[in-house]
DNA sequence: AGACAGAGAGATCCCGAAGC
DNA sequence: GCTTCGGGATCTCTCTGTCT
């Protein structure tokens, strides 16, 4: 785990081949291992990457998690194998770089600093405009133009994404978890979870248990 | 008890158009 | 580039009831 966490780390577009000397280096006992344990193991670091991508950079790359267990379980050989570790952790990395250009206007840099910084104290978009010093009409077609989202699907979307990670921890209830993320009660955030995820919080929860 | 879903009313957001 | 306005769309809140 602690080797998953330190290419993780590494992850990032600067030192990709950081990253991937890590993973090498990890491989290396892999020789004595058999095709199925190697595969499990790249399993786990293509899950690992998901999770902390999730939690540190809010970014959900269901996709990419999903074309490389997909990749994983077709692969035959050890070789071949290899090489898709490295494209692993390249396609994680390059996530990245979507990011540095999501927020080429300054404006909305400095809106989405404070979004995620205040989202779940109950931020709204009048707030998000007063401290822009914009109007909130002006502000909301800037934040749809920059973004490709509206205010409220990206607040929802970072909202249901650290439920995401409360799930993950045992014993916290729905109705801390809906508070502790800014949603205003239990319902809401089971409606919210559901159209933003296609699930319910507890189907989610389960379908990561069977995992 | 906790989780979930539906309904209705009110609040807020989004978008296009017009203008500065 | 930015603001204002108005109307439709969407979201939020709350209550209620059912299920596990």
């Amino acid at each position: 785990m602690t080797n998953y966490l330190k290419i993780a780390e590494k992850a990032k577009p600067e030192c990709i081949n950081c990253a991937q000397e890590i993973f090498e280096a990890i491989s290396k006992n892999s020789t004595t291992k058999s095709l199925d344990k190697v595969k499990k193991q790249m399993d786990n670091l293509n899950t690992f990457l998901y999770t902390y991508f999730l939690i540190t950079y809010n970014k959900d790359l269901t996709n990419i998690h999903d074309d490389f267990t997909l990749k994983i379980k077709n692969v035959h050989d050890k070789s071949s194998l290899k090489n898709i570790a490295n494209q692993l952790i390249e396609a994680y990395s390059n996530s990245l770089l979507d990011e540095m250009e999501f927020s080429r206007n300054e404006i909305i840099d400095n809106a989405l600093k404070i979004i995620n910084k205040e989202y779940a104290t109950g931020l709204n978009l009048e707030d998000l405009a007063k401290k822009l010093h914009l109007s909130k009409n002006y502000l909301c077609s800037l934040f749809k133009e920059e973004t490709g989202f509206t205010f409220c699907q990206y607040l929802n979307t970072l909202k249901t994404n650290k439920a995401k990670k409360l799930l993950l921890e045992d014993k916290k209830t729905l109705e801390y978890i809906s508070y502790e993320c800014g949603f205003s009660s239990q319902p809401h955030f089971t409606m919210t979870f559901k159209k933003y995820t296609g699930k319910t919080p507890r189907e989610y929860k389960m379908s990561l248990v069977s995992q």
